[in-house]
DNA sequence: ACGCATTTGTTCGTATGTATT
DNA sequence: TAATACATACGAACAAATGCG
């Protein structure tokens, strides 16, 4: 967007040139990686930043602006601007789209099937940004939706995820866990997700998965492939969702 | 989220208050939605419209930022605020979500299959708020990715348009058309489509289906079922796509 | 080629309103 | 009630992009 009346020759693309209220927002956004403040808490307020960072308030509003509506900051009248976090129930469902057909609000048990630590396949590397052949912890996990009085397989979910990031994982720790995952890997892995990309199409049921989700082989299932990520944009989750949409859609939004 | 200290009785859920910048920003919507300035358009400017409405620029600033990020307005440093349009390269594919998995930029191409008036299907009706038996447009079209030397149908798509707003669309008219169809409602009928919402699901091809998109019956296919609106949340367009997804896929970002 | 007027973009400052504690 | 925080609103100045004479 910068350069577009850049010299015609030597440099590459030089930024040259950035607004005050984007450096704020980068170094709010270093302050966050930095782990400066935890998803939850309180960050300064705007007066407070603006004297930090030798700016005017405005600046400094701008900036924050910015990233509350990137939903790494929420805004709260009267209390303060709080970090991002995936333990509230509000933002429960962010990055959930699959909701009943019914309009229903969404009420998905999990039911966990596997955690273990293994070397990252050579896909998996390469999307996670690992080295070859470094460790990676995968997770399988049902969500499996009400349905009358029984309890129906919906999701067959597989995560990937770097071990480095993950250490000491493991099925125990997610089977006691009561709460969202992400907010797991927040409290407990100081790693928070704040954006992801998924591409989505449609699959047919192998015999394995069909199994797991109680359907015929050949049953058309939504397949979502999520590549998740922290601050920085870096990728820290690969996810491999089977979603069967008989009495499911996934809803999006466009705009 | 304005009523939740409001009077425990009586009022229903009265907004009681809305900020200046938010009363502006419904009084340009009111202008776009009577036609006073028309896609492609420059609005007046900011200075303009402080005037006109006897509020600060920078009240106006913050009603047109709003309309901004929501893409309604499209702002061009030293050119001035335009009214957003179907017709630009850059907004082309505002709504069209499906990518070759190969990364290349999408180039797909049209074949029109069917346009008939006839009286809207109880479903239909509904989702476009029409009267039971009133007039609508059905359109039918493939569209198809270049595969080598041959044309690959990708995207089977049944359109409904509500009749009493797309009078004297024919299908010589769809034919003759080059562009984005959306900009084809935006300059000849008037309708400009400034969101939409999508229900995703896999689900298997239909013997007709099958032929149509050139696929074995049963093959898993993307269903899109999109409506979209134009200003004021009126509905105008229901839209049953199905994606063929072995070499494409549906991109998302959640945030 | 240059400068000028126009328009949005950025930054500052100040005052007041509203929500929370 | 008072203090603190974000929310709204106004005003002013300069920067950057654009188009025109």
């Amino acid at each position: 967007m910068s350069a577009a009346t850049a010299p015609a020759a030597s440099l590459p693309d030089a930024p040259a040139f950035s607004p005050l209220y984007q450096q704020i927002k980068a170094l709010l956004l270093k302050g966050l990686e930095g782990g400066e403040w935890l998803p939850g808490q309180v960050i300064p307020s705007e007066v407070e930043l603006a004297a930090r960072f030798r700016v005017s308030q405005g600046t400094v509003r701008k900036a924050v602006d910015e990233l509350a509506t990137e939903n790494v900051l929420v805004r709260r009248q009267g209390k303060g601007t709080f970090v991002a976090t995936h333990a509230e129930s509000a933002t429960q469902f962010r990055f959930l789209r699959l909701l009943p057909d019914d309009g229903s609000p969404p009420a998905l048990q999990r039911r966990l099937l596997d955690c273990r630590r293994m070397r990252a396949p050579a896909e998996v590397a390469r999307l996670l940004a690992l080295a070859p052949g470094e460790v990676a912890v995968q997770v399988r996990r049902l969500l499996l939706a009400p349905q009358g009085l029984e309890l129906l397989p919906v999701v067959l979910d597989d995560l990937w995820l770097p071990g480095t990031l993950f250490k000491g994982l493991t099925m125990e720790r997610l089977q006691a866990w009561r709460g969202p995952m992400y907010r797991l890997f927040e409290a407990e892995f100081a790693v928070h997700m704040i954006r992801a990309e998924e591409k989505l199409r449609a699959v047919a049921a192998q015999a394995d998965d069909a199994v797991l989700l109680a359907v015929p082989p050949g049953t058309p299932l939504l397949s979502v492939e999520r590549l998740a990520y922290t601050y920085g944009d870096r990728p820290v989750e690969l996810r491999r969702g089977l979603y069967h949409t008989a009495a499911h859609h996934y809803r999006n939004e466009l705009s």
